[in-house]
DNA sequence: AAAAAAT
């Protein structure tokens, strides 16, 4: 806990955690029509009687500059109850005011028109007025930024990547890793559209299939200005020296604390940092995730720090804080794991379809496969996406999925993180995720990851998790506690009310 | 008894 304000400046302030929101009970936002403008948490229910008694001292969010701020009224980083559960830690003396507009920033016209025109988009997020300011204000300070899934951490960074790319100049200026193929394609595809009148360049950094392989050595050097990709390709060609890295501005990692954690991609990120910081000293480093654990914070803070040698500031939020409330949490208990495969047959399958997309995530590729046959031969439609397929099958079955041409997605978690489908009003959890580590404990991250593949900005959703024995319920309670978040237990696997009810409690019929 | 990336 102590760890991560080291280095910030130490005046500290609270954020209310009582959310102050009330006004909007009646009609919470739930269509499914909004765009580009944070939705927002539901007001809270009065869950946790005593849990709440927030200890300032220890939880440091340090609004230095942003306090004196307040007293000018400038900013409504403490005063606008939305924004109370993301806490601040700014260094320096850089006074930062929140965006209400997209107009604040200081944007270029062309920029703007992609985000009006192309996005469709109309006001900052939450986290985008906060962080957008200490993105694109000067001196560019690096930024570790936690935000709640699907509250538009993309386009802060995408944002950030194109506004400080150089037209005129025609090499590398922005670089961007993520941890799967999946997740680098469909960032490209926000960065296309947003940057569309821009006129910046950019490439996708990933592995070539056997098809277009070409030998390293005979490609020709990397001259786009903006590169995404995967950390192995994205080391590849820097050590070839084909992506020049001396000219770059901003360096960014998607889903940062799985990019940096042990059993992550923490040598391939660290080779990609420390090389970038021998030739771009003053590179702007943004980190971006819906979670960080202490462990990876720790890691990650020390990293910037020592590594960058620059201030940096830090946007995060308290793991109780971090379930989105719009989208409805269940537990259902099965006799055996044969009954799995019939409750996604009888339930599931049919109900699914009802309310919009579903995906169901599975431990294994194995099971993953056995889960298809089995429902493929019940005559169902299904569609699977494991990382041992070929890259054009796991393009194309992304993209099916994404046009609407499949309803019912089986997955590993190689979508567990950020993948971005608005439709997608159903997750189930076939296998609960547990860390490899210690098999009886959960992977706190990587379910809060999955369950908020549903609920994409502010949107309504449902989370079946299929518990079958008693080690799957002390993971299921473990996972409970840990977020300080309730999960409803429907009670009966085989009666089709109280699924119906299920997803009409979560607003989904 | 592990996903993913990549060699």
């Amino acid at each position: 806990m102590s760890d991560t304000a080291s280095t910030a400046a130490t005046a500290t302030a609270t954020a209310t955690a009582t959310a102050s929101s009330t006004t909007t009970e009646a009609s919470p936002i739930t269509k499914t029509t909004v765009v580009g403008r944070w939705a927002d948490e539901p007001d809270d229910v009065v869950e946790e009687p005593e849990a709440t008694s927030t200890s300032s001292a220890t939880d440091g969010i340090v609004l230095d500059s942003l306090a004196i701020d307040e007293s000018k009224k400038v900013n409504n980083f403490l005063d606008d109850p939305e924004d109370a559960n993301i806490q601040a830690v700014t260094s320096g003396e850089t006074p930062y005011t929140s965006a209400v507009r997209f107009e604040d920033l200081n944007l270029s016209p062309e920029l703007l028109k992609g985000l009006y025109v192309e996005m469709k988009f109309e006001r900052p997020s939450k986290i985008q007025s906060i962080s957008l300011p200490m993105i694109l204000t000067p001196p560019f300070k690096n930024l570790i930024a936690q935000a709640h899934n699907g509250s538009g951490k993309t386009t802060c960074f995408v944002l950030g990547m194109l506004s400080r790319v150089d037209p005129k100049l025609g090499v590398p200026q922005a670089l961007c890793i993520c941890p799967t193929r999946e997740l680098a394609i469909q960032n490209m595809e926000v960065l296309l559209k947003m940057g569309k009148f821009t006129g910046i360049t950019s490439e996708l950094g990933l592995p070539a299939d056997k098809a277009n392989y070409m030998p390293i050595s005979k490609r020709a050097p990397i001259t786009a200005q903006v590169i995404i990709g995967t950390p192995g390709t994205i080391n590849k060609w820097i050590a070839a020296k084909k992506l020049g890295t001396s000219q770059l501005k901003i360096l960014v990692f998607d889903e940062a604390d799985h990019m940096l954690a042990e059993g992550g991609f923490k040598e391939d990120s660290v080779r990609i940092m420390k090389e970038i910081v021998r030739w771009s000293p003053k590179c702007q480093v943004l980190l971006f995730s819906a979670t960080f654990n202490e462990n990876v914070k720790a890691f990650v803070s020390k990293i910037v720090k020592d590594l960058f040698k620059q201030e940096y500031n830090q946007l995060f939020v308290k793991k109780e804080e971090l379930s989105l409330d719009s989208v409805k949490q269940y537990k259902v208990n099965l006799p055996d794991e044969l009954s799995k495969i019939l409750v996604i047959k009888d339930k599931i399958m049919e109900l699914g379809q009802k309310v919009g997309q579903t995906i169901i995530f599975v431990k294994t590729r194995k099971s993953a496969g056995m889960l298809h046959d089995a429902l493929s031969g019940y005559g169902y439609e299904v569609t699977t996406i494991q990382g041992a397929l070929t890259q054009e099958d796991r393009d194309k079955i992304v993209k099916e999925f994404k046009d609407g041409l499949t309803q019912v997605l089986i997955s590993t978690d190689v979508l567990a993180r950020g993948f971005d489908q608005a439709q997608v009003n159903l997750v189930v959890n076939y296998d609960l995720p547990i860390r490899h580590d210690h098999q009886s404990e959960p992977d706190h991250e990587v379910y809060l990851h999955r369950i908020g593949r549903a609920g994409r900005f502010g949107r309504k959703g449902a989370v079946f998790n299929l518990l079958c024995g008693e080690r799957d319920n002390m993971i299921m309670e473990k996972i409970e506690r840990h977020f300080n978040h309730y999960v409803t237990e429907v009670t009966s696997w085989t009666d089709d009310e109280q699924f119906e009810d299920a997803l009409k409690k979560a607003g989904l019929m």
